[in-house]
RNA sequence: CGGGCCGUAGUAUAUCGGUUGUACAAGUGCUUUGGGAGCAUUUAGGCUGGGUUCGACUCCCAGCGGCCCGACCA
C-alpha cells in the first residue's frame, strides 16, 4: 500500500491519557484508536496485525482438528440460568440489555454455554464425538477497571475453542495436544522465548489447567519462573505442596511480572449436566460429554507483542505478524529516483510482497526514517540518489543498526521467499 | 468497588480572578530533502451544569470523562 493513501498519521507526542507502552506506541503509530476507557477501534495497520495473528491461531487450531464456526453475541438468559451464570451475583461482568418486547438478553462475555447448547441438537451418540469447535469473536465484559491499553479492555477479540470428549482420558489426550499447539502459537507470533507454561488456580490438584504467561512489566500477574524446567507457577498457588507435586525447587524460582496471553483448562461434565448435553455409549448407556476450554485474547496478544519486543524507537514486529513485510522508502524528489522506486514497488506488488511504500513527496528523509522505526516493519528498503549511485537498494532489518546495499534481484528473492 | 492524580485547539503543554500563550499537526506561498527542515501567513481551544463574584478557564459544589495503585479477573 502507498503511504500517501494511508489516512492514519504517526504522532510524535505520546497520548496524555495512556501510560502503557503498548497503547502509546500503537496509538502513536496509528494502529488503534481509543473510543473510551478499555475500548479501542482497530485502524488499517492494527487490523492487519490482528488478522495475521488470527491466521496463525486458525492454522494451529485446524491442525489439532478444530472446526471453526461463529456463535452469537446476544445471549439467551434461559441458557445461562441453567448453569447459574446469569445472575449478577454470580457473574459481575455482564452487559445486559432489553429487547423491544421486554425480554432481557446478555451480551456475550464467554462461550461455553453457547457451544454446549448448540451441540445438544447434534450430539446423541458416542459416534458423534469427540468434537473440537472454536470461534473468533468480539467479547464484551463490564470490567470494573480496564487498564494497560489493549491488555485489558471492556471489548476485545478472542478465540475460544471447546473440546467435547467422550470421557476424561480422551479429554486429557487432547488437552496435551492443545498445550503444544498453544506453545507453537506463541512461538510463531514471536514471543515464545518470554512465554511460560504456568500453573495457576487448581495447581497440583487440577493437572489440566494452565496459563500461558508472557514476561512483561505491564503484566497483571506475578509468576515464579523455573528457568531449567521452562515452566512457571502463579503466585496465587505458590505453596510448598504445589511446588513439591510439580517437582519445582523454591530457591530456583525467579519472580517476574507477566501477562496471561492464553489459558487452557478442564471443564469436565458440569455444564453438559446442567444443560443436558449427553450421548449414548456403545452399550446404550447415557453419559455426559466431557468439556475443555481453551482461550486466547488476540488484542491482548498484539499488545503483549508490542510490550515484549519494542525498543526506544518504536515497535518491532516479527515477520509473522507484521502489517507489511517491508517498508519501502523513497528519498528526495529526483525523477529518476522516483521512477526507480515506483518500479520496485510495482514489481513487489506483482510478486505478492506485502509492502508499505512511503511515497510521500512532502516528507523529509528524517521523518520517513523515524516513521519506519516507529511502525516497525521487519525490513526497511531505501531508494535514493545515494543507493542508485551504488546500483542497488539499501536494505536494513528493523533490529539492525546499519543497512547494506543489495541488488534489486537479491531484494526480490529475499522478500518473495517471505511471502 | 476503595484510594490518588487529572480534564485548555486535531495532538502535547503553559500562564492568569480582567481579550488564553507556545510547539507539533493542518491550509497557502517560497526555499529545503540521509535521521522528526526554514521563513512568512492562516485556521483552530477552556468537559457539562450550578454557585461565589462587577467579572470565572482560573475559586467552590455536583455530574460526566480519563489515567494510576489496590481489590476483582469463571
Amino acid at each position: 500500500m502507498r503511504q500517501s493513501k494511508l489516512f492514519t498519521k504517526t504522532r510524535k507526542e505520546v497520548p496524555a491519557d495512556e501510560t502503557s507502552k503498548n497503547a502509546e506506541l500503537l496509538i502513536r503509530g496509528g494502529f488503534i484508536h481509543k473510543e473510551m476507557a478499555g475500548v479501542y477501534s482497530y485502524l488499517p495497520l492494527g487490523l492487519r496485525v490482528l488478522k495475521k495473528i488470527e491466521g496463525i491461531i486458525r492454522d494451529e487450531m485446524n491442525r489439532v482438528g478444530g472446526i471453526e464456526m461463529k456463535t452469537s453475541i446476544l445471549q439467551d438468559k434461559e441458557i445461562w440460568e441453567k448453569t447459574n451464570r446469569w445472575s449478577d451475583d454470580e457473574v459481575d461482568i455482564w452487559f445486559k440489555t432489553k429487547l423491544k418486547n421486554g425480554g432481557e438478553v446478555g451480551l456475550s462475555w464467554s462461550n461455553e454455554e453457547n457451544f454446549a447448547n448448540i451441540l445438544k441438537q447434534y450430539v446423541s451418540s458416542y459416534k458423534d464425538l469427540p468434537l473440537y469447535l472454536y470461534d473468533f469473536k468480539d467479547i464484551l465484559r463490564n470490567e470494573t477497571r480496564s487498564k494497560s491499553g489493549i491488555l485489558r479492555g471492556r471489548e476485545f477479540y478472542w478465540k475460544a475453542l471447546y473440546s467435547f470428549s467422550r470421557n476424561e482420558a480422551e479429554h486429557n489426550n487432547f488437552y496435551e495436544r492443545m498445550k503444544v499447539a498453544y506453545q507453537d502459537i506463541f512461538k510463531r507470533v514471536g514471543i515464545g522465548h518470554v512465554t511460560y507454561l504456568t500453573f495457576a488456580s487448581g495447581g497440583a490438584f487440577s493437572k489440566y489447567s494452565h496459563e500461558f504467561q508472557t514476561l512483561t512489566s505491564a503484566g497483571e500477574d506475578t509468576i515464579y519462573v523455573s528457568e531449567d524446567k521452562a515452566m512457571a507457577i502463579n503466585k496465587e498457588v505458590l505453596e510448598e505442596e504445589v511446588l513439591t507435586s510439580l517437582g519445582l525447587e523454591k530457591d530456583k524460582l525467579v519472580e517476574h511480572r507477566a501477562i496471561e496471553v492464553g489459558n487452557i483448562f478442564t471443564l469436565g461434565v458440569s455444564k453438559p449436566e446442567a444443560l443436558g448435553l449427553s450421548y449414548a455409549d456403545k452399550d446404550g448407556e447415557k453419559n455426559y460429554v466431557f468439556m475443555g476450554s481453551y482461550g486466547i485474547g488476540l488484542g491482548r496478544l498484539m499488545g503483549t507483542i508490542v510490550e515484549a519486543l519494542s525498543d526506544d524507537k518504536g515497535m518491532v514486529w516479527p515477520e509473522s505478524v507484521a502489517p507489511f513485510s517491508v517498508h519501502l522508502l523513497v528519498l528526495g524528489a529526483d525523477e529518476e529516483v522516483l521512477r526507480e522506486a515506483n518500479k520496485i514497488y510495482e514489481s513487489m506488488i506483482k510478486d505478492g510482497v506485502e509492502v508499505l511504500f512511503d511515497d510521500r513527496s512532502d516528507v523529509s528523509a528524517g521523518e520517513k526514517f523515524s516513521d519506519a522505526d516507529l511502525l516497525g516493519m521487519p525490513y526497511r528498503a531505501v531508494v535514493s540518489a545515494r543507493s542508485l549511485k551504488e546500483n542497488g537498494i539499501e536494505l536494513k532489518k528493523r533490529t539492525e543498526e546499519k543497512g547494506k546495499i543489495v541488488s534489486e534481484t537479491e531484494l526480490m528473492n529475499l522478500l518473495k521467499a517471505k511471502s
